[in-house]
DNA sequence: ATCCAGGTCGGTC
DNA sequence: GACCGACATGGA
């Protein structure tokens, strides 16, 4: 099946550290797991697609497909420090993920590098769906124990996802109230949550409940920040943040995006 | 072997 | 607020 696309660009988009599911086969074939069905993905130009069958709209929601990014590119060309980054990546998007795959895989991913957050994606998903290898839900890690989560490769985080995996699945309306709230109050709510600072927050909040003003700030962010916009001084991770959140307004989740993928692959 | 990775926590000052 | 060391794991 074919899906026409424009401004969309699915390497930079599945390569850029949202999304932890997602294993590239060969050069350019995608396979993961969307909304619960299981997807081969590839791009081609203007044309997505996937096997027969895949319905389109959920396709659409998950990629926000629908989102004009103009305004995105209004910046990235206005703002000449990070014109860089927005030839190298165009068409990247935010996605659209699980709430709950996204607060659990980002409890994972602190202190952490992708490529094994990666294997603990796997390692779970393996582990509580073999068949389907979708991402166990919050009454299934829930139901299991820190012994087998650590066996799994969580080390010292097996505490906090179990923690919140009970939490979660004994509070069913929670993640949707946290949908519901404004930005600082979802916050503060997330923040509970055991293992959870500001950075893993923020990125909570952006991937997986569509809090677009949230701005996460991790190493490479703190770094790129240092070096386009302070003249390599020393800057503490708070600062970075409120610099990002009051320079680029709604759209800070999106640059953020685009100077983490940018740096990481070196552009900037 | 030491350092690092999409940091957080509990302690200090 | 700012700063500190500990924390599981595995790749470089």
């Amino acid at each position: 099946m074919r899906l026409p696309v424009e401004d969309f660009n699915l390497e930079a988009t599945l390569d850029s550290g949202q999304v932890f599911g997602f294993k590239k086969n060969g050069d350019k074939v995608y396979e993961g797991v969307i909304a619960g069905h299981p997807v081969k993905l590839w791009q081609t130009k203007n044309q997505l697609h996937t096997e027969n069958g895949f319905p389109k709209k959920k396709l659409i929601h998950f990629f926000d497909l629908g989102r004009d990014l103009q305004p995105i590119y209004d910046i990235l060309r206005s703002d000449v420090p990070l014109a860089p980054a927005g030839e190298a990546l165009k068409g990247l998007r935010l996605i659209r993920q699980d709430p709950w795959e996204a607060l659990a895989c980002f409890i994972l991913s602190s202190n952490n590098n992708v490529k094994r957050i990666q294997g603990i994606w796997k390692n779970l998903s393996e582990f509580f769906n073999k068949d389907t290898l979708t991402f166990p839900s919050s009454s299934q890690i829930a139901s299991s124990h820190e012994k087998i989560l650590r066996a799994l490769g969580l080390g010292y985080r097996a505490p906090f996802l179990l923690n919140t995996a009970q939490f979660v699945s004994k509070n069913p309306k929670y993640l949707q109230w946290i949908r519901e709230a404004e930005y600082a109050e979802a916050k503060r709510r997330v923040l509970a949550f055991p293992g959870i600072g500001e950075k893993v927050a923020d990125c909570v909040l952006l991937y997986g409940f569509q809090k677009q003003e949230a701005f996460p700030v991790d190493v490479w962010i703190l770094r790129v920040m240092r070096k386009l916009y302070f003249k390599n001084r020393k800057i503490s991770e708070d600062k970075a943040r409120q610099f990002g959140m009051k320079r680029w307004g709604k759209n800070a989740g999106y640059i953020q995006q685009y100077l983490f993928h940018g740096a990481r692959i070196g552009v900037l």
